[in-house]
RNA sequence: GGUCCCUUCGUCUAUCGGUUAGGACGCCAGGUUUUCAUCCUGGAAAGAGGGGUUCGACUCCCCUAGGGACUACCA
């Protein structure tokens, strides 16, 4: 069968994206791109207790920064499609009908017991589960008369629908990373799969009812889903849909750096680095937490470093557009096993990607910092700094630290690197350096260096000893590019300005 | 506890029975440099353990161990 290619991306707008939530969407998309297909985003709003306002824009922001677009439904460009609407919430008759259709045909039944009741039983009965063996026991429309149901129904009594498994089958699962995935039918519970309270399906249901509508073609999901698809799989049976039953597969999941377990919303604090895409304030607590767009991240890295947690293309290229990802991108090479995170190497992407941007690009994000610092500067001055320091710098963020002296005169000198640099001759020595400099007329970073270490060559001074401490006075300390370019970019006056002052404070 | 999934350097990974087990991040050393950083070169660093199958296993099978996920009227 030739289908035409359809995945999802179906998030529940409990919160902020998560990291892993944003590499799950990223393997749909390049799978999706690159088989020609569509890219769906669902909004899976079935528990409307955890509904979070703003999740739901939130997600659509994050996808868009990371330049992953979404052919249909929530966030595409017309914002509908022809399976439309794309928030369950919004579907509830639709799967009122399949719920009916289970029913009916004796595939799922009616259940009474309430939370209070199942908690009781969870605890009087060690590894209670509501299946085969204890349906018998409870209060549903198995154990009760259609009357008794009907009348309890009547009176408004809540309810859910269960789905009605058979035990002892084996039931296959077929994962496009994993193989032939076997599980028999007797350690999967009669799952809930539909609530009367808010008359909404619980995420199982309408995941299917919804991947069938959609057409969907293949099920791109994290790990955490494996061992419910099985009973996705019998669903898909009950419905009448097998034929047309979606691929899976499911993704490693993405570990905490330190220790074990899955990477979580608290380790980003923890760890002093972001999972999430963008920064989030909880509308709640009004607790903020970081993204790596406010981190300084370059989307392309972001992108970049997930699509290589999990899965490689074979060769020894590291650094990849997202139009080579597409080009490369296949299940096939997903790894089985868990990634932890690691930030560090996160952190080289960025540096990769700061170096290969146009000067002009980072100058003007680095402006708009200076600017928040009252720094007014013209373009050519900051894109002169720029080329001179980035290549020191991760971030955009970090240029500042690189290249403050650029912009404002040391207020203080290192004292280690006065006590090391600033010899008894070195005052007399700058003054005649001073002399020396306000004599050039070209003060370009070549002609500046000729002059001056001729005239360090015919005063027999020792380089090192002139150098530094020339530095010292221009920077303030120890550090930072050639220092002719630096001469050449503040200039003149404020070169030697800098060398008088410092000659003034250090004596 | 039960079910399922997973297991190559510290980390991400290559290897699809025969390799000096390769690359990258990080780390260390050396070099470049008037400084710091960058950069360049080099180095240390891995097949969880035990059984099989095979002429030959990191690679296939089994067991053990370890890790992870799931086990809600959450997704």
């Amino acid at each position: 069968m030739n289908r035409k290619v359809r995945v999802r991306f179906a998030p529940s707008p409990t919160g902020p994206l998560h990291i892993g939530g944003v590499r799950t969407a990223l393997y749909n998309y390049l799978f999706a791109k690159k088989h020609d297909g569509d890219m769906l985003l669902r909004i899976e709003d079935t528990d409307s207790a955890r509904f979070v306002r703003g999740a739901e824009e939130y997600i659509v922001e994050s996808l868009n920064w990371l330049g992953i677009t979404i052919d249909e439904g929530i966030g595409a460009n017309n914002n509908e499609g022809k399976h439309a609407p794309y928030r369950q919430s919004e579907r509830k008759a639709i799967y009122r009908k399949y719920v009916d259709q289970l029913l009916e045909a004796g595939l799922a039944y009616i259940a009474f017991d309430t939370p209070g009741e199942l908690d009781a039983k969870r605890t009087e009965i060690t590894n209670f589960q509501y299946d085969a063996s204890t349906r018998g026991l409870m209060m549903n429309s198995l154990t009760l008369s259609a009357d008794e149901v009907k009348n309890r129904i009547a009176k408004g009594e809540q309810y859910v629908v269960r789905i009605k498994i058979e035990p002892n089958e084996e039931i296959k699962v077929q994962d496009l990373i994993r193989g032939e995935v076997i599980i028999n039918s007797s350690v999967i519970d009669d799952k809930v799969l539909f609530k009367s309270s808010d008359e909404l399906p619980t995420y199982h249901m309408a995941n299917v009812v919804d991947d069938y509508l959609m057409e969907i073609s293949h099920v791109i999901r994290g790990e955490e889903w494996l061992p419910s698809a099985p009973l996705h799989v019998l669903l898909y049976r009950y419905l009448g849909w097998a034929e047309v039953m979606p691929q899976f597969a499911h993704l490693p999941l993405l570990l905490k750096p330190d220790g074990n377990g899955k990477l979580s919303k608290r380790d980003g604090d923890r760890l002093g680095f972001p999972v999430f895409p963008l920064n989030w304030t909880d509308p709640k607590t009004g607790e903020t937490s970081s993204g790596y767009r406010e981190a300084g991240y370059f989307p392309e890295a972001v992108v970049n470093f997930l699509s290589l947690l999990g899965w490689n293309p074979g060769t020894e290229q590291e650094i990849f557009t997202m139009t080579e990802l597409i080009e490369l991108f296949s299940l096939d090479r997903v790894s089985k096993s868990g990634a932890k995170f690691d930030y560090e190497k996160g952190k080289w992407f960025n540096h990769k990607y700061l170096q290969s941007k146009s000067i002009e690009e980072i100058a003007g994000l680095f402006q708009k910092i200076l600017i928040e610092k009252d720094i007014k500067e013209d373009f050519e001055k900051v894109q002169k700094v720029v080329a001179l320091v980035r290549e020191r710098a991760n971030f955009v963020s970090e240029l500042w630290l690189q290249s403050s002296f650029f912009f404002d005169a040391p207020t203080s000198y290192d004292e280690k690197t006065v006590q090391k640099r600033w010899k008894q001759e070195t005052p007399q020595q700058l003054n005649e350096l001073c002399e020396v400099l306000s004599k050039i007329e070209n003060f370009s970073t070549e002609n500046t260096e000729e002059i001056v270490k001729q005239w360090i060559a015919d005063k027999e001074y020792n380089l090192g000893a002139i150098m530094n401490a020339f530095r010292l006075s221009v920077v303030g300390e120890s550090k930072g590019p050639h220092m002719f370019d630096i001469t050449e970019v503040i200039g003149k006056e404020e070169t030697i300005r800098r060398m008088k002052k410092a000659v003034e404070v250090l004596g």
